[in-house]
DNA sequence: GATTAGCACTCAACATAAGAGAGTGCTAAC
DNA sequence: GTTAGCACTCTCTTATGTTGAGTGCTAATC
């Protein structure tokens, strides 16, 4: 069987319709509401052809049709417009997203904030990996006669500073030795790279003069390193799927918070997913805990480089189109503004 | 009327079953269940005096007694006895309380996670205000031509650190002096103070030779500063409203999961709130909206000063013997942890 | 005089039945 | 190929018992 120029028109009709009402549509309905210049009769008949195609689906006998996951995957791969964002809209995006873009951190949670806020879906943004990230600097700042202050800058501008307290007091001068050490040794090196063993082994040598404060220090050291190798996810809009009529059973919504609550697992799914915009619906998630929601997720970098991830999640049912054009809209903000604050102008 | 040891017996003996069950409790099934000496019409009877006493409220006319906010006041100050915490769960308190002191936030965030973990209600934790806490260090510390990190860290030993971009290039050697400049003079001031216009002035006088560079840095130093008094509020175990059997409802489950989603209102309410164990239930909540709920808080302080919020908050129906406990015992553990962070030992 | 048995009454919760409404699929006519 | 007509299906709503746990009152009992 064919899918037909009318099928087409049907089915966009139905998911229409189906996206703004959440409710199961039927022919004489469909044909009251749509001019599609055919009879409730003829319209079922399509419909039932489209239904043995896959792209409907019946709740129960005499229920109207919705559209599947396949249906919504032609919808998004065939027949959607993208909708440009509004100029009003792009304006406010940019305002509140451009505010302090030094704050790295802080501007992407505010992305994922804003982005739930438009949307009214829940949203999330991933923080970049910085595994390819290089060391730039290292410092270690005397705060009181036991208190250190240990500081990471890298190439990319992430910051990091965690608050030592030593078992002995110390020297200031020599701290401020191993500190040029330390930058001398690491300077340019990959963050991932200097937790390898050999590495480590190999400085702790040549520093074995101020032993008694490496000692104190290179725990720590090591353990901020990696604290600075995980990314960050920010989650927004929990409670927006309260308005959704798709959560408005109570074990559904249960169910989707409790899947949103396990934050390594979002994190894994969201950081295995492809570069730009990406849309998965329902079925076609891997996660199991996902299967009747879609995930609508691009990329920004940092500086062209670095990966994050910014996306949607919510049912199947969503507004692909407009949901799509804003996340591209943001990511490519977020993209830009990044890169200003890396390159000089 | 009086309060007769008897009616004190039943009340307690409706309370205890009421928190554990959830269900109004009628005559007949409470001289069932409870060993009480007496007919079910006797305690009739007394329940209607308790009743007329305001201990107990009806749900309808036929069906059991619940107990009302005065009947948990009532059990708080007078019946309720202090059960310790036990050995085991102690000593799994201490050991992930205290596994990297150092981070301050973390290790309250961590706090909030726990208790929220143990009383499978939803738990918060707030940092301290930092008002009266004084400066100790000012460092500007270049990265590359453009860009200088400013880090401000405090007596309490708080680290702040903002990445800054400057408008034009510097000079490595002003910006050490302005560091200088600027920690010889706010060294020993207190945050707040040191906001306040007339202050700023003075010293920006003092250092109208670097005009130039105060000029980029002064406006981000202030806000990194205004940054640091802000207060953070951590909330854990929002889906433990879940298994509660009060937020079978899914509109109480939205009102209760949308309260506690203004997270400034929270902030405001718990900054309110005095030192010490403080309960406060339903009513008695000046609260609109946590008028069914109920709230247990206690501060801790770092270093013997600052003092910081711990709490939870759930349906009036609770276990407020355990409850009271942990967070007592857990407030107790921060303060002294935190003693031990910032003073030698 | 306090306690208790007995009894009529109440009300939520559950089950059952009936009817409406929106829908389908099929057949036969256009 | 399209459509009208019709029997059928299934959810949803509303009405109507029925049950059971509970109350409050009265009168008998300890």
């Amino acid at each position: 069987m064919e899918l037909t120029e009318r099928k087409l028109k049907i089915l966009q009709a139905i998911i229409d319709d189906f996206v703004f009402s959440a409710e199961p549509i039927g022919s004489r309905t469909l044909s009251k509401k749509y001019d599609l210049g055919i009879s409730p009769a003829t319209i079922r008949n399509e419909m039932a052809d489209l239904e043995e195609l896959g792209y409907l689906t019946h709740p129960h006998t005499s229920a109207g049709r919705v559209p599947s996951d396949k249906a919504y995957r032609m919808y998004v791969d065939n027949m959607m417009e993208r909708r440009p964002v509004p100029e009003a809209q792009q304006a406010a995006i940019r305002n509140r997203l451009n505010d302090n873009i030094y704050e790295l951190n802080k501007t992407i949670e505010r992305a994922a904030e804003l982005l739930s806020e438009i949307t009214n879906l829940t949203a999330f943004a991933l923080t970049p990996k910085e595994d390819t990230n290089r060391l730039k600097y290292i410092n270690l700042l005397p705060v009181d006669d036991r208190t250190v202050v240990l500081m990471i800058v890298t190439e990319s501008g992430k910051v990091s500073n965690t608050v030592l307290r030593l078992k002995t007091g110390y020297d200031t001068r020599k701290l401020e030795i191993l500190s040029k050490m330390l930058t001398y040794n690491y300077r340019g090196k990959e963050l991932s790279s200097i937790l390898e063993v050999d590495i480590i082994k190999s400085v702790e040598g040549d520093l074995e003069a101020m032993s008694h404060l490496m000692e104190n220090i290179m725990p720590e050291f090591l353990k901020t390193l990696e604290g600075m190798l995980d990314t960050e996810l920010y989650m927004e809009g929990l409670t927006n799927i309260f308005s959704i009529p798709e959560y408005n059973d109570l074990d559904k919504a249960k169910m989707f918070m409790r899947m949103l609550n396990k934050k390594e697992r979002i994190t894994k799914v969201l950081d295995e997913r492809g570069e730009g915009i990406l849309i998965t619906i329902g079925e076609e998630n891997s996660d199991e805990e996902m299967k009747d929601c879609s995930l609508v997720t691009a990329t920004y970098r940092i500086n062209g480089k670095l990966v994050g991830k910014l996306g949607v999640i919510g049912p199947t049912r969503m507004k692909y189109d407009s949901v799509t054009s804003i996340i591209e809209f943001m990511s490519d903000n977020l993209s830009t503004a990044f890169k200003l604050t890396e390159n000089s102008e």
